[in-house]
DNA sequence: TTGTAAGCGTTATCAG
DNA sequence: CTGATAACGCTTACAA
């Protein structure tokens, strides 16, 4: 007894039309009589048909799936932005094919051609990292961009079907490191991360604060930290080492929040009080700012709206609209334990 | 001039050879003359041909997608675990699907059903959210088995096609109880989040342990949180106010790194030494666990291990070998600041 | 309102 | 070693 998986045309015998008439009931299509549709339906029931989604792939040319591309989607930021996309994209009907790909370039490229050649419709980078500071790097994303639209989080390219929804890094970092200042902080130490796209606004954001405060900067203000994500004891050394080779710091402003757990973490070890004697700011407003005691006070970038937006853009450029090219928000600051901000 | 996507007729065409030649190169197949392979790759990449995936996938029945359900994809730990998944697999020719269900049946019915019918690989539950204690709301797992071989992570389910890798949450649990017991602790506190398989099992270990160890336990020994997996305050909140309404505890064992986390801050607000006068247990050994301080003793079910033998098993399965229905692994128990257990 | 038939781009089975 | 040709299961003009 062959197992013979049953197809439109089983279901055409049964309901005892044809296979076209099968096809416009399942497509919800134009004029079918209310009594052939109950028939075909009912065989559809009985036998528990489901349309054969690679036939349906090549007549229509798209399975309604959209390439997810990331570093590394167990980070924190990165694993909330792709849990909504995800949420939008199903909810508008799309499939979500998702590639991790770390944080080579030719795995980047790789991945790409890979969901191409899947033939997904569109594709969603999600973090800065896919942009590189030497234009040459970036041809790759042109290249995807002229099969299927491709949209950027936090980061920015400009070219045909190419879509960029960002968070103002620059914008927020600047204010953010103005209130330190404002607020009597002289020595800020600048910590971070990530030489992406986005990571050179966060840090122009703060040298451009610093300059219109008045306030020279050397470059031992900037600790980059070179090791994993998850890594708070390697970052909390750097500064302790920073510290004994005589840095002054007293307060540090991260790009990321685990970088500012770790710096509450070395204050605390310290002995500082915080933030009295010492003053921390985050960014991405994670879970981890209300990890420790006291909280963090951390920029907050959005990042539900930003994917909600992206998302909603990339509804629209499939569905043919004109869309914006780039959208940009501000980010808000959330205050808490880790500073004294003077003004608002 | 209209834009002609290329195909394999192309290639025959400009290569001077049948269709079946080209696919013959496309797929290595057997016997091809260095000649024709040659004429036929030259005509590739001269037109940048890639084959059409869902032709492909008609004709073969597959396109090489594996389904990956999780209820929440920003979870800490499910989202390492999803890393991982998508590594191992991709680094073995299957794309992954990955799908959010969120925590309620019907939509992990929903999606499943949507994953069988975009015809995946295969299909692996992340997390113990998808067994239900009551068999009946289990069924939808046998009807996926029944089209493609399920994997499950962390949870059991006893069936045809159905595979289970897991840590064992019972041994992990009764062990640490009874380290924190036998170093003095007569009050444990059980904060548990979740009331799935793997959590029923920690559950039983912390009784069993309580009874081995001859100390009565109350039903309010057992904090049950019922909220977001991020909300550290609330969780924090609710031993206080069980703390104020007069339940005695000087440890806690927690079924998540994120209740351990909140019983730090707790017992911290509290004043209290730790680990002297309290001592805390965390699960998953996340990077939670050194987010505050003293950091967190916490067990370490292993994921990586865990979702690469998953893996390898779901390979195994697809190309047609026997694999174990079962495999369960011993979880470690790390040692950090929050206990000081007395032997090991 | 319904049916016929022509694709969609592969792979695989035969012959040659 | 290579070429016809029949699937694969569905959508969609075009006819009726």
């Amino acid at each position: 007894m062959k197992e013979h998986t049953v197809t439109i045309y089983d279901i055409s015998e049964k309901a005892g039309v044809s296979i076209a008439t099968v096809s416009r009931v399942l497509n919800n299509s134009s004029n079918v009589s209310e009594n052939t549709r109950k028939k075909v339906l009912a065989a559809i029931k009985e036998t528990g048909y489901t349309p054969n989604a690679f036939a349906r792939g090549l007549g229509l040319n798209t399975m309604k799936t959209i390439g997810i591309l990331t570093a590394d989607s167990s980070d924190l930021y990165l694993a909330k932005a792709i849990y909504y996309f995800e949420e939008e994209l199903r909810e508008n009907g799309y499939d979500s094919l998702l590639c991790c790909t770390g944080y080579e370039l030719k795995d980047k490229k790789a991945a790409i051609d890979l969901l191409i050649s899947k033939k997904v419709d569109g594709i969603i980078l999600v973090g800065s990292h896919f942009v590189y500071p030497d234009a040459c790097d970036n041809k790759y994303i042109y290249g995807a961009s002229e099969k299927v639209p491709v949209m950027l989080l936090n980061a920015e390219v400009e070219g045909d079907n190419i879509y960029c929804v960002s968070s103002d890094d620059h914008d927020s970092v600047y204010r953010a490191t103005m209130k330190l200042v404002e607020s009597g902080h002289k020595n800020v130490l600048y910590y971070y991360n990530t030489t992406s796209y986005s990571g050179h606004l966060k840090e122009r954001g703060f040298r451009d604060a610093m300059k219109d405060a008045g306030i020279e900067v050397t470059e031992r203000q900037f600790q980059f930290f070179d090791g994993s994500n998850e890594d708070i004891h390697g970052m909390s050394a750097q500064l302790e080492k920073a510290a004994s080779a005589g840095l002054k710091f007293d307060a540090v402003i991260a790009s990321d929040d685990t970088l500012a757990l770790s710096a509450v973490k070395y204050a605390q070890a310290k002995g500082y009080n915080i933030p009295d004697d010492f003053s921390v700011i985050g960014y991405n407003n994670s879970m981890l700012t209300n990890c420790c005691d006291p909280e963090i006070t951390s920029i907050d970038n959005k990042v539900e709206t930003l994917c909600k937006h992206l998302t909603s853009i990339l509804l629209g450029v499939l569905s043919g609209e004109e869309m914006p090219k780039k959208t940009v928000f501000k980010a808000d600051i959330i205050e808490k334990g880790t500073t004294r901000l003077n003004k608002d």
